[in-house]
DNA sequence: TGCTGTTGTTGACGCCGTCAACACTCAGCA
DNA sequence: TGCTGAGTGTTGACGGCGTCAACAACAGCA
């Protein structure tokens, strides 16, 4: 990127600034995201972000998309070939999904919190959430036709499923569950329950 | 209670400020309860909310204790004798669960959101929530004991139980599942794969 | 009747988001 | 080379917010 020297304009303004947020949730939490604040850690007036978002909450609305793109990815990268169950894949998936939550609690917040939807529906948010979504669906496209799980809905078992790993998640974040319940031992059980749930059985 | 006709003191503000409080909420948001508001709406002064509630979060935090109570009731009056299989007592709070988060979202959001637990932990809202938690382990050991789920340490099972319910309605809450999709029909299954996954069947 | 603690009011402070008016910079064209 | 206009950053100002301190009205009790 270049530094580009300390000259009147910036360079990257807009990147610093979504980047900076991203810094700023973490260390404070969204409620710390102050258009004065990050304004002057990077240097520049409290009113020069204007000049890149409309308001707070679109500054806002941008770093929550970078956090789906980075879950994505995270949740993506478990591709490692073919190897070993299929269904293991899936188990891999919530649990990198929760871990990513739980190491990033503020920006998961934000990614799912009101705050930045208040507004009226963010076209790009949603997208994000939504190839999200459409990955979960593909994977268990897959498993269903392996016979590994149920042949269902793919869409409906996919909203299962998140909405398992995105509860315990939340709950986990909000500490709403006792600290001394073992994290990994209850997101295993989360996701087998999920799979048994789904996996085909004889009809009774 | 009483109107105490118009006098310098409101009588009873405190119970007026939550009850006040949660119809704002559910108007326009916890975002938009603010204590000038709120004052106003009661015809009393910004400041004499202080006198009950130390600061703007406290008094969020009574409306989230509120919320978790009214919750509680609804999940417990599904009580009606031990008709039916009981496995079906437990399908009927999930789906109880839900449709409270349905009716009241901005409540049921500020019980879980950060907005009301920022500060240092809330050991009312804890407690609130803590007893929703137990009477959901109760139920299902019940249900274990007449074999109709796998046997396990039941607090665990409620956990992932809690998680599906609170994240399937953090979900619809927030707008991230398709409306075109049939929320009851989404609910019956995320309860039925919930407790497939947890129903006692022969090792594999 | 008067005292005391409780509850409500008003004024002030600092922080916030945001807008309008202005200033600097730079790329491209004459 | 110098001008120009779009893009980017700055400053001043406004109204709204949470909160505190000082003051005022009331209730109940001696």
């Amino acid at each position: 990127m270049a530094e580009r020297a300390r000259t009147y304009h910036h360079g990257d303004l807009r990147a610093a600034l979504v980047e900076e947020a991203a810094t700023m949730i973490s260390e404070g939490g969204a409620a710390s995201v102050t258009m004065r604040a990050i304004g002057s850690r990077l240097g520049v007036s409290r009113a020069a972000p204007y000049r890149h978002f409309p308001d707070r909450a679109a500054l806002l609305v941008a770093v929550a998309v970078a956090g789906f793109e980075r879950l994505n990815r995270r949740l993506g990268s478990g591709d490692t070939g073919a190897s070993s169950t299929s269904v293991e894949r899936l188990r891999r998936m919530g649990e990198q999904y929760v871990r990513f939550a739980l190491e990033h609690p503020a920006h998961y917040r934000l990614m799912y919190g009101k705050e930045a939807l208040e507004r009226q529906d963010q076209p790009e948010l949603r997208t994000a959430a939504g190839s999200l979504l459409e990955n979960l669906v593909d994977v268990i496209r897959v498993h269903q036709e392996s016979g590994e799980i149920e042949t269902a809905d793919p869409r409906a078992q996919a909203y299962v499923a998140w909405s398992a790993v995105h509860g315990l998640a939340s709950l986990l974040i909000e500490r709403q569950i006792d600290p001394n319940v073992d994290v990994d031992d209850l997101i295993r059980q989360t996701t087998q329950t999920i799979l048994d749930g789904m996996r085909d059985r004889s009809p009774d």
